[in-house]
DNA sequence: GTCTAGACTTCCGTCCGGCGGAAGGCGGAG
DNA sequence: CTCCGCCTTCCGCCGGACGGAAGTCTAGAC
């Protein structure tokens, strides 16, 4: 009998979602069970996908994203408008540092990495392109998170927050008292927040109209002083903020 | 009446082929008209994709590719696995030379362009990341088409050869020739073939089992001796070899 | 102000394409 | 050999996708 609860479009986006950084390639089996569609029609969807390019299947018969779903997500603009115009400000950054440096734009409650610039003698650091973390925990999120709308704030911190480490700030009273230091300041600092052997510094980059629409930071290792990157790390915001101005528009 | 020509999943992938690099934003009317779908469907289907974040309206009313689509973009392996191995080589390729430096792979009959590097002095380039050539007119294409299968180069010399220039080659069997030369040489040039001002040298890029998965190249004015990039170029193209190899099993 | 055009959105009855059970093929483990 | 998991193909039933029609909204002409 059929289950009655999705519309074919969502059970195809289902399939596109069994897929994440940390399952890359998937079986016919493992996209049935993830994406909680039967055999068949797993089976059906996949191949109309693969036929079109959106997966593909390699030589061990696994299926991973295709290089047509790659040249799609090539036109989203706030990630490859953003890239542009920062990468080679990040350099800039990442010379004058030598730590990781990275970009990253808000989607709901979540940062959104979109490209980092990692050196060998810099702390390791979790985040890739495309991957996900909370807005409190990090310093681009709380960047963020500091020019979002008075409604997307409450939204944000009404949520349970995660705690990483045990210097996660997770008391929402905290949180607001330090969105409004970032405003004021224009940069925002995550200590340990995420890892106990690192923390960041960001700063907002903004569009042509003076919307925040992305932030950068370095990432350093916990030692020595944290304010000492905090006038790179605004210049080199600026800079973006500069060339995403002067690009034509979207 | 339905009209019967499609499933829904080949509906919603006409949705997103609506969207190209030409054709970044697009209103519903537009990918109404482009996908070929009543107003009324393609309103239906823009509306889940927009839900889901496939697809986001800006504030013209306007809908471009989402965040998540990108997302997805980025697992895939073709073009992100080959890009990290190759980000660091580009670059140094483009200190020794200051041109227009890019990689691509193969899909179908024509080369995608996974990366490039461009200077302000370099001379001008049509391409950008995500962007689509035919194989047998550019450096990369020749590269890539050398190293395919016999029945591959015979299903791609088959088809009908577009001319961009004077110089295109178009003939199948001087394309023949040439392919040989390029496997036999290790490099592959194209001289004018796409625009008049320019050319490009290209070198095959392999997997750790050894077959080409890519191949890289230069774009330079056209005047002075071209020769004289091949041994950079061949130096780079080994380079992003070798960081394949060493990197991780996708 | 009114009128018109165009773009978008919502509603709803019809009908056909998506669904999944079943059966068959294939390969590896015991 | 059998069993098991994974994949593929086939087919009849029924519910969801389709698009015409009507409604809403905005911009521009006059």
């Amino acid at each position: 009998m059929r289950t009655v609860d999705r519309t074919v479009t969502q059970r195809v986006l289902a399939v596109l979602d069994a897929f994440s950084p940390q399952r890359p390639a998937l079986r016919l089996a493992e996209i049935s069970r993830l994406a909680e569609l039967s055999l068949t029609t797993a089976h059906r969807q996949v191949a109309e996908l693969t036929r079109w390019g959106a997966l593909e299947r390699g030589a061990d018969g696994r299926y991973r994203i295709g290089l047509k779903l790659w040249e799609l997500g090539a036109l989203a603009p706030r990630s490859v408008d953003l890239r542009e115009a920062a990468l080679p400000v990040l350099e800039d950054l990442y010379e004058a540092t030598h730590q990781n440096v990275q970009i990253a734009v808000r989607d709901g409650h979540e940062v959104v990495y979109v490209e980092r610039i990692t050196g060998r003698a810099a702390v390791s650091v979790v985040t890739r392109p495309g991957s996900r973390l909370p807005l409190h925990a990090t310093a681009v999120g709380l960047v963020l998170l500091a020019h979002a709308t008075a409604d997307e704030i409450d939204a944000a911190l009404g949520a349970p927050l995660k705690r990483y480490t045990a210097h996660t700030v997770v008391d929402p009273r905290r949180l607001r008292r330090i969105l409004a230091d970032t405003r004021r300041q224009g940069y925002a600092i995550s200590d340990r927040q995420i890892e106990e052997v690192s923390a960041s510094i960001a700063a907002p980059v903004r569009d042509r109209g003076g919307a925040v629409v992305a932030a950068l930071s370095v990432v350093v290792p916990r030692r020595g002083q944290l304010h000492r990157y905090v006038p790179a790390v605004l210049t080199a915001a600026r800079g973006v903020t500069r060339q995403l101005s002067s690009a034509p528009e979207g």
